[in-house]
DNA sequence: CGATTATAGTTGCTCACGCAGTCGTTGGGC
DNA sequence: GCCCAACGACTGCGTGAGCAACTATAATCG
């Protein structure tokens, strides 16, 4: 107990403070720690709202990329490649909600070994209900924390180290960088 | 087959620009797929250079937020409360270390239910090995991609969404009003 | 054409993680 | 001192995800 309080009490309001000639005083240690934190924060909140949907992130995330997608459908392979699942994670994801009834499997007429994830009804409307209150999440704890010339400059930042360093895995969400447009042309040109 | 024409014939560069009255094209999505694709981006860079040292991303964490506590040590359930890992997940990632040779158990002799997870010599020796090239990946891929200010801007940005949002993330920090910790606390276990 | 190669999707295997239950320990109330 | 609620750590079980192997289809090259 006496060890327990020695571990909360000096801490004052960032950890790394005290130790003035750590290396991990580094500000890019801090940087990183910053990014880091914001993502598991909002996080954490849009699991909490999305739980009370019945839905999952991964799960928000497909079918939110399947219903801005046109004809509310993608490839399987297209959605691993903008949700930074694997095929298999893909295959399995939707095999869950396909149960749940939120999506569909459909045929894709030109190419046999393909097939298509389509958004039904009821995942519309799943989507419908749920989207207000993750727009206001994301109001609450992320856009509405900073004036706007502020939230400009970070995701100014944001959209230049995000260009930088994302993986193709994550691209294509919303701006689509060349190299996964070549990706999807050259599956369009497939079909 | 007339939905396979429709979904790639007239599709341009942006598979979403034609859906004009999208709720997708809200600033607060963009601005969220930002922040998540950076941190992805990030983090698969990191795990990459992880990896060559024998380290998963959740090791590197463990191991860090023991090294740079006093005595190199800290009691399972706050290195779980600083981790955003359940207790059990930490006590099986201490596991894992423990085999590898990279931490140690330590008996707490105030109180015996609880147990230190210690840094080992080559656990220290690891992460030296380690930190460099995770330094200069931070640089090279974020901190080096932006000039001072609008570093300072990014991470101003970052700081406030951090303090408002973080779901405890920084445990040992105190600067946490007691109605957020709770809030945040249980959110952050259940994900 | 026919054979080789590449691609799309699924499945078996394995592992990491959280939840809930358990056991031993602690400390407060009587 | 005794009892019991709270606490710290560990374990059984279920779930989700990736890798690699596999099947079926498509494209390429001779």
């Amino acid at each position: 107990m006496s060890n327990y309080n020695r571990n909360n009490i000096p801490r004052v309001k960032h950890w790394y403070d005290e130790r003035v000639t750590n290396v991990f005083d580094d500000p890019r240690i801090t940087a990183v720690g910053l990014l880091f934190e914001a993502h598991a924060g909002l996080s954490a909140r849009f699991t909490a709202q999305l739980e009370e949907h019945g839905l999952s992130a991964v799960e928000f995330e497909v079918i939110t990329r399947l219903a801005r997608s046109p004809g509310n459908q993608l490839r399987m392979t297209d959605l691993a490649a903008q949700t930074s699942l694997s095929t298999s994670g893909v295959t399995r994801v939707v095999d869950r909600m396909e149960r749940d009834g939120l999506l569909t499997r459909r045929a894709c007429p030109n190419d046999r070994r393909s097939s298509y994830a389509v958004v039904t009804a009821a995942g519309m409307q799943r989507l419908n209900e749920t989207l207000p209150g993750h727009l206001q999440i994301i109001e609450q704890w992320f856009t509405g924390q900073l004036d706007p010339e502020a939230l400009a400059a970070l995701l100014d930042g944001l959209r230049r180290v995000r260009d930088a360093a994302h993986p193709c895995a994550t691209a294509g969400s919303d701006d689509v960088d060349p190299e996964q447009r070549a990706d999807a042309d050259s599956a369009a040109r497939r079909q």
